[in-house]
DNA sequence: AATTTTTACGCAAACGTTTGAGTTGGTGTT
DNA sequence: AACACCAACTCAAACGTTTGCGTAAAAATT
């Protein structure tokens, strides 16, 4: 419903001049004389004409807006890149429409497809744990959609690309945790298909491979459904905790996970760090005032948002068809606290 | 940009029927006959036909979408109510643009612009700390606007409403203070206008009265930017500090304000609950996990979200217009955990 | 068999814009 | 005086739907 709607055939009829006339000297056409221009102009300001989007979008073909598919909003991290991307959007004009994939590959085609059908101009995309399939996302590419991708991305679709140094942070928390004292290192990742998992795998086996130590396989676990599924990390925690040597320390590899094994921990009464190290890729305010504070690595999360939201919209303008794409890689940065603290104190 | 856009011309077209036939076989009107509306619905079935939204919203003045505003996404407590919300709009065909007023009573204003200015059917709102004046929510109501309030609502215009027993709440959570021995109980509250204040302030002080501790109005500090703004609450955390006799506990009234007394507290090395005890608004899931483990005054955000979004809906779908106005209370819930641990131990 | 009624469909306007293709009246050129 | 030319507009079609009204043909009524 759009009020007190006052529209370019009111001016029309008010100023004696043809819908045509009035539409160009707002768009400030160089068919229309300055004078007119101003007249219209000033008529449509003081009666605080604005332009309806859905008829405008009908005409143009496009919408002045923008789908973004994350895995939940309920998440420090994607709330702080959903605000950077907001922020950015706005600013240009861009509204955003948010959706939820709830790391689920069926949730995430039917999202992309509403997204499509309301005619968004550009997608922003992380996409989710399960999908190990990208074809959905390479056809509407291929069709002229532009898409950016950001935080989890698929190799396999040539586009510009926002993520951070995922093996660097892995590899710095890693070699952190090997400094500290601890030998038995485990991993708790998301989903094996996903891009930051590989990436966050490799820093940490490169740190450790490094210093000599050993590569546990059974260190490594994978959860398919990023933490979300919690009876998922409670058996992969369980499974840590029987396994011979036993870990004296994780490296959590996504804000959810990191968050819901710490709660794990507490609930079955493991000390952290004295039983075993915690450190997590994790965007939490509150990492200082948990118990024990929280070694995280840290994501720039506003600016993956905000960058990402630029480059769409340079796609989305752009005259000319884009091949380039830039691959933009943030730094992380280690935040150390006491989830790590030194074994030999 | 809309893809593989088939469109109801081309349905008709192929099926040699003119697009009005088209048009009403596909709404099911009862002037055509089953035979072509059956072969009509299959063609555009197999050819996965999707109606423009543009085009319906222009035409039919609508535009399947509701606007939400909220101070701001990335805070647990409204990162869950627009869960909620998403979801419940989105099982109705609905979908959402979000907001951010930070808590800014002119970004609210701006907000509220550009969501009417996209023509949404509906708007939800919980009114930023810093509005005192609502007459720009009154004039969109009266011009037909649906609107809902959640969260911090006025009482100024009526309509539907969804909060939680804000007064309920701040009572049982002083009256759990009180019990754990603590007497000189402070509050720490958003600004004096918004109605969420006003009822946990309520609460505070019945519980006092009651316990016939008396109310010291310097233990009572308002935020106005319902703390995003650390100094704003520094400075009240600092007063209360030097306040004779200098409190013993500390009752909060936000998620935010709870998390961020909490940070602060922590970096002036004042112990909780030892120092000072802190029970807080808040919905964080990692309260048990904080240090110490925060009592907290939960509140059911997702069941706010999704029912705020229900009833909007129910007017925007109802036929006639709607006079009487519901107001749903949802209970909070207190989870006590060590941050207001027993005095007398 | 003539009529009314019903059924099933088509026509065309409308929603508010944008835009290419006319159409003026006036000025400048020869 | 005849022409071209330009500035400043207007016309009308188009974007994809929806919907009231009109109208054939078929069916029902007399």
């Amino acid at each position: 419903m759009n009020f007190d709607a006052i529209t370019i055939r009111d001016i029309a009829r008010e100023l004696h001049l043809s819908v045509s006339t009035v539409s160009k000297a707002l768009r400030d056409s160089y068919e229309i004389s300055e004078k007119t221009k101003k007249l219209v102009m000033e008529f449509a300001q003081k009666h605080n004409y604005r332009p309806n989007p859905m008829a405008q979008s009908l005409k143009k073909g496009h919408s002045k807006s923008i789908g973004i598919v994350v895995s939940s909003i309920d998440n420090q991290f994607f709330s702080q890149v959903i605000n950077g991307m907001e922020s950015e959007a706005y600013s240009q004009g861009y509204n955003v429409i948010i959706t939820q994939s709830h790391e689920s590959y069926d949730l995430e085609v039917q999202n992309v497809s509403h997204l499509i059908h309301r005619a968004i101009d550009g997608l922003l995309i992380s996409i989710a744990t399960e999908t190990a399939d990208v074809e959905h996302l390479r056809k509407l590419q291929q069709q002229g959609l532009p898409i950016v991708f950001f935080d989890r991305v698929s190799n396999e679709i040539d586009t510009h690309k926002v993520i951070v140094d995922n093996r660097g942070g892995a590899y710095q928390a890693t070699t952190h945790l090997l400094d500290s004292g601890y030998k038995n290192i485990a991993h708790i990742t998301s989903s094996v298909t996903s891009s930051v998992t590989t990436q966050r795998l490799a820093g940490y086996v490169d740190a450790l491979v490094e210093r000599g130590v050993g590569v546990n396989e059974e260190y490594i676990k994978y959860c398919l459904h990023g933490g979300l599924n919690l009876d998922e990390l409670e058996q992969a925690v369980n499974e840590l905790m029987q396994t011979e040597p036993r870990p004296d320390a994780i490296l959590t590899a996504s804000d959810r996970i990191t968050t819901s094994t710490m709660t794990l921990l507490h609930k079955k009464n493991i000390r952290i760090p004295q039983d075993i190290a915690l450190v997590g890729f994790s965007n939490t305010v509150l990492a200082d005032v948990l118990n024990p504070s929280l070694t995280s690595v840290h994501q720039p999360a506003f600016e993956i948002g905000r960058k990402a939201t630029e480059m769409l919209l340079s796609i989305i303008n752009s005259k000319r068809p884009v091949t380039e794409f830039e691959n933009v890689i943030l730094p992380t940065e280690l935040f150390i606290r006491n989830s790590s603290a030194s074994k030999h104190k």
